[in-house]
DNA sequence: CTAAACCGCAACAAAAAGGTTGCGTTTCTC
DNA sequence: GAGAAACGCAACCTTTTTGTTGCGGTTTAG
């Protein structure tokens, strides 16, 4: 494997690494899961009910963000976040990739044995 | 919905935030790379050519080990990492459902604009 | 126009994560 | 049996993450 191919394997790992990072959290799970029922929502309604701080919210929502996870409309005096969907494609496409070689080893052993 | 059935689907959500956590680091995701290819292997091995220390390799391991992407075996002096797809297939299906339920709410945005 | 709603920024504190070092134990190898 | 290899445990440090509070700026509603 050429340099330029393993450091494109790493940089992308990386970036599968932080929009896992963003997803390892509880509180970010329950905005993901309020946004992908469709409707954008203000920092207001997402942090209306939750037991933190609308800062905190506000926080997770830039970290969510940041992975392009959701994306902010400001809209007059609120901010209006969207679920994207593509990083969770992208997530889904390496476990998918990953399992797909953990069953190939398993059929190549069941070769083995059957030998 | 009953109490009975928000209480499991927020355990749900958090046994997925804690897997995804798990996945959300890169030292992570390039042992599990090492080990879905098949051969159990050491951690002597797996931090050989790693530039962190094998404490941290260590670590590392017991995270991917707490959630169940890998388990041990102790095989003399040595404990043997081996690879588990089970929690990957959950997240896959996790995905797949807010995948779903995402393309549901653009099918009926579409509806909504032909009428 | 005034008050309230919605939000951003910055400073701070507490907790968790990531990593290192030192040391002791068990297991091979010679 | 002695030394080396592989590992676990525990203390410690540093950085990042998570969350709060206070304040100020817009935008909306009455």
């Amino acid at each position: 494997m050429s340099r330029a191919t393993s450091d494109a394997s790493a940089a992308r790992r990386r970036h599968h690494a932080v929009v896992f990072a963003a997803l390892g959290d509880e509180t970010r799970l329950s905005l993901v899961t309020a946004l992908c029922g469709g409707e954008p929502r203000s920092i207001a309604q997402l942090s209306g009910g939750a037991r933190i701080t609308r800062q905190a919210i506000t926080k997770h929502l830039r970290v969510l963000e940041g992975v392009g996870l959701v994306h902010c409309v400001r809209c007059g005096r609120e901010s209006r976040f969207e679920f994207d969907p593509a990083p969770m494609n992208e997530l889904k496409e390496y476990l998918t990739r990953v399992s797909a070689q953990w069953d190939q080893v398993l059929s190549r052993l069941r070769t083995l044995v059957e030998e």
